[in-house]
RNA sequence: GCCUCUGUGGCGGAACUGGUAGACGCGACGGAUUCAAAAUCCGUUUCUGGUGACAGAGUGCCGGUUCGAGUCCGGCCAGAGGUACCA
């Protein structure tokens, strides 16, 4: 009588029989012997309250690893935490009064449960969150570690200012230039902030990035990018004029362009130079003009989609080369203090922004790199500027020299003129990590008008967070408790304050794959790192990468780190969104799925029975209500069937988007595969049998063990899942069978248990147990094919005449190619398409494709 | 704006290093089983033309390299992620 598989009642007993046994615990190195170490680790979540679609595929790519490996003999450490800093707590706490400590933790236990639905195959004894008072403790321990070393130091900076809520607004809280609750327009302001000497490591950075080559290629791309290594000129224009006070030697500019000095047309300065606030001193326009460009806020793609905006200063510089040229110094909204000098010099015909802003403003435009096919004489640029390559003209003793020539005697005749030299730039900035928020890590330091900057005492660490802060206005708590903030300098005991900006988050996520692998044990720390394989959103590919990197170097560098790499992360993988479709309702509001139904093709509002549209498909958040609760379908259809769906279809680095239907046939696949062992008699396995039926059913098997071992190595987990169908449905198929193929089903049955583990484990569980097999399946070793069974000895090729498909032939496999040609000029339907034509060749590719090519 | 990536049937996607385009799943249609239904099982399903064997077209668009291109090259178009204070 064959039964259904019940997964809730399942699922939640092979849970607490392998909390029972504690099956997941990472063996200490003592304890391992001499089996290999991997260390599996996916991003951990930020705590919002509820586990997302996204959460599922990411933990369940994460876990068919850590299984996999485990299962192919590894001592796996495969970890869970809690990025537990971060606005939306603070925000939480103004909306509705809860304190941020409280909502976090309450969040955390809430996620936690439901994350353990899921049957990951966790070590939870190593959970932490970021806010633990030891987590952060042993961070500020590091900041000061950190401090000593000289990688950490205050500079002014600036952040976006709201006016009137008088605050610090995250760029995400800036919409089209204002403030998002209070609606004024931000304002630009300088601070004086903490940061990071990442820069001091951007070399290596840079170089080591290429050696990663187990991460994407466009990560390393997108990381080498962002440091964004540029060779160019440093050099100074000369005043032509009376030279403003202390710029007496010129302003000074950078360049990667040297090549184009001819095609100058104007210097200009950032709106946040030194020169410009000077001139602005005195000046009400400049003063103006500045306000203007800082109204746009502080991000760069604001800055750079911004229309390009100048103002003529009437000052004038002496071209280098040129005694007869002078050139305009402007003020541009375009350039930017925080990279170069925070100064250009504009060359029109071959720069983008360069030729839009001196359309704009009428400035000249000299093209001096001519492409390879256009004539000197005739050769312009009017909207679009030229940045191929070619040869110099109108450049005087560059003339007719090569881009990578001209730039090699350009920088060595500004070096000769005492005028600059060249220079490695780069586009990495170090690392602001101020924050001028109350729910973050505090930056242990006090503020003493004697002794300067004194650390906190090693002895007083962790320094905590005073719980009692009121969020009933907007601004930072920490700066305006009452107490929390006054007290004595640890050096002189004279009364100071302590420092109220607490650090950026991504520093709290910089190094928690360090702190799972040991508090504080710098052989344990060794023995785990780097994590073998870790697996998370892209969206993470350049800043939360670049900065683990730099921190890993950094703590290795304080002694807090045996890992002479400095590369934290051995494999990446990053993998796509969840994604689903949206509705709206009539009035234009967003529906959630589960409030409209679909009845012959049109969709409705079940509520009210009003029509409503489709909407495109989009990631799942919760603005557009396109999102999917884990836990209801874990209700519906337990958890195996949420995993496998989120494997399945997609490749894993893409987008997949979650459907209904598609749920419902992983549900349907589940039972499936239950009634391949649910089918098979409750007997002892008998040996497989030699008949050609069985020989047939042991290949499929043995071919499809060997096919998923690769598709999981390669994370292609959406094809292991079509290899697991097409397996199921030989298996099915061969239920019909008299008896002769039962030993073969029996081993194909035992090989599919074990395959399942890392996607439905606990399907697998029970298939196992049905099987009579020993322990856990979660614990038994990956199914070995035999090679004999995987290779065989005949192969069908296509035959194709002038590229297109006419016939196959099924040969064997040793066949002289000679032999497989004359095959396939014999095979019927081939023969047709060759009938009075001339063959004036045929390729053979062995074992792929005949090619006939006639006239 | 800039950096990176993606684009294949009605839908999600497969196709190893340039070698049979559409595996597998969803949906749809047809059938079996059933008193009936649910569940399950089997089959068909890129498009166009043809009763049919079959023929032609086809991997975002335009062009190129090759015996052969979804795959490589050049140029477009569209969408996504990042853009340093969302995480």
């Amino acid at each position: 009588m064959a039964t259904r598989y019940d997964p809730q009642a399942a699922e939640s007993r092979w849970r607490a029989a392998w909390d029972a046994a504690d099956l997941f615990r990472a063996k200490s190195p003592a304890e391992a012997g001499d089996a290999p170490k991997a260390y599996v680790l996916e991003m951990f979540p930020y705590p919002s309250g509820r586990l997302h679609m996204g959460h599922v595929r990411n933990y369940a790519m994460g876990d068919v690893v850590a299984r996999h490996k485990r299962a192919n003999g590894y001592n796996v450490l495969h970890p869970m935490g809690w990025d537990a800093f971060g606005m939306p707590a603070e925000n939480a706490a103004m909306q509705r009064g809860v304190h941020p400590g409280k909502w976090t933790y309450e969040n955390i236990a809430a996620m936690r449960a439901q994350l353990k639905k899921l049957g990951l195959s966790l070590d939870w004894s190593r959970e932490f969150a970021t806010c633990d008072p030891e987590y952060y403790g042993a961070q500020q321990a590091l900041f000061l570690k950190m401090m000593e070393k000289g990688l950490v130091y205050r500079k002014a900076s600036k952040v976006n200012w709201d006016p009137v809520d008088n605050t610090v607004l995250a760029n995400e809280q800036v919409v089209d230039g204002r403030g998002w609750r209070s609606g004024a327009i931000v304002e630009q302001r300088e601070l004086t902030q903490w940061f990071f000497r990442i820069t001091d490591y951007a070399d290596d950075l840079l170089e080591q990035v290429r050696k990663l080559d187990r991460w994407p290629e466009k990560v390393r791309t997108m990381q080498a990018n962002w440091i964004g290594r540029s060779e160019g000129l440093q050099m100074r224009f000369e005043f032509s004029g009376d030279a403003p006070e202390g710029f007496e030697s010129g302003v000074e500019i950078f360049t990667t362009r040297p090549d184009t000095l001819f095609g100058a047309s104007f210097i200009a300065l950032s709106p946040d130079h030194p020169l410009t606030l000077q001139l602005a001193a005195g000046n009400n326009a400049l003063t103006h003009f500045r306000a203007e460009c800082a109204a746009v806020g502080t991000s760069e793609e604001a800055i750079e989609k911004a229309p390009k905006l100048g103002f003529d200063t009437g000052l004038t510089v002496q071209h280098p080369f040129d005694p007869e040229r002078t050139l305009p110094v402007w003020v541009a909204n375009f350039v930017l203090m925080g990279y170069g000098t925070g100064a250009i010099f504009g060359c029109p015909a071959h720069d983008q922004r360069d030729i839009e802003f001196a359309r704009k403003y009428g400035l000249d435009v000299t093209p001096v790199v001519l492409p390879p096919d256009a004539a000197a004489a005739s050769f312009s640029v009017e909207d679009d500027a030229y940045t191929g390559i070619g040869t110099l003209f109108n450049s005087g003793f560059l003339d007719g020299l090569a881009i990578d020539d001209a730039k090699r005697q350009a920088v060595a005749k500004i070096e000769s003129l005492g005028l600059g030299e060249g220079k490695v730039n780069y586009r990495l900035r170090d690392w602001g990590v101020s924050r001028q928020r109350y729910w973050g890590c505090p930056i242990p330091v006090i503020h003493c008008a004697a002794c300067g900057i004194v650390p906190v005492p090693a002895s007083e660490l962790p320094l905590r967070l005073p719980d009692d802060v009121a969020f009933d206005k907007p601004g930072n708590p920490l700066d305006r408790h009452p107490t929390w903030k006054h007290t004595t300098c640890p050096s002189c005991a004279g009364k100071a304050v302590r420092e109220t900006d607490t650090l950026d988050t991504f520093v709290d996520s910089s190094w928690y794959w360090a702190r799972f692998a040991s508090p504080d044990d710098m052989a344990e720390r060794a023995y785990w790192l780097p994590v073998d394989q870790y697996v998370g959103g892209v969206e993470h590919a350049v800043l939360h990468l670049l900065y683990a990197r730099f921190f890993a170097r950094a703590m290795r560098d304080v002694g807090e780190l045996d890992l002479p790499s400095g590369e934290p992360f051995a494999g990446l993988f990053t993998q796509g969104m969840v994604t689903h479709e949206t509705y709206k309702a009539a009035n234009g509001d967003w529906l959630e799925p589960s409030e409209v139904a679909n009845k012959d093709g049109a969709w409705f509002e079940i509520a009210t029975g009003a029509p409503a549209h489709v909407g495109p498909i989009e990631k799942m958040s919760k603005s557009k209500k396109n999102t999917v609760d884990p836990d209801a379908i874990i209700q519906a259809f337990g958890a195996d069937t949420a995993r496998w769906f989120v494997l399945s279809d997609s490749p894993p680095e893409r987008d997949v988007e979650w459907t209904q239907s598609g749920a419902e046939g992983a549900a349907r696949f589940v039972q499936r595969i239950w009634s391949i062992f649910d089918g098979l008699p409750e007997t002892a396995a008998p040996a497989p049998g030699t008949d050609a039926a069985s020989i047939a059913l042991r290949k499929a098997s043995h071919k499809a063990v060997a096919a998923i071992d690769k598709t999981i190595n390669e994370f292609r987990f959406n094809s292991a899942v079509a290899g697991i169908h097409e397996w199921v449905s030989v298996l099915k198929k061969a239920e019909g069978d008299t008896g002769a193929t039962l030993g073969a089903r029996f081993e194909g049955a035992s090989m599919l248990a074990r395959c399942l583990v890392p996607f439905m484990p606990h399907l697998a569980e029970s298939c196992w147990e049905r099987l009579g097999g020993d322990g856990f399946v979660s614990a038994a070793a990956w199914p070995t094919p035999d090679p004999a069974l995987l290779e065989d000895d005949s192969v069908t090729m296509a035959v194709q005449v002038n590229g297109k498909r006419r016939g196959e032939i099924t040969v064997s496999k040793a066949l002289a190619k000679d032999a497989v040609e004359a095959a396939a000029h014999a095979e019927p339907d081939v023969a047709a398409f060759l009938e009075g034509k001339d063959i004036k060749k045929t390729i053979v590719v062995p074992g792929r494709i005949v090619n006939i090519v006639v006239a």
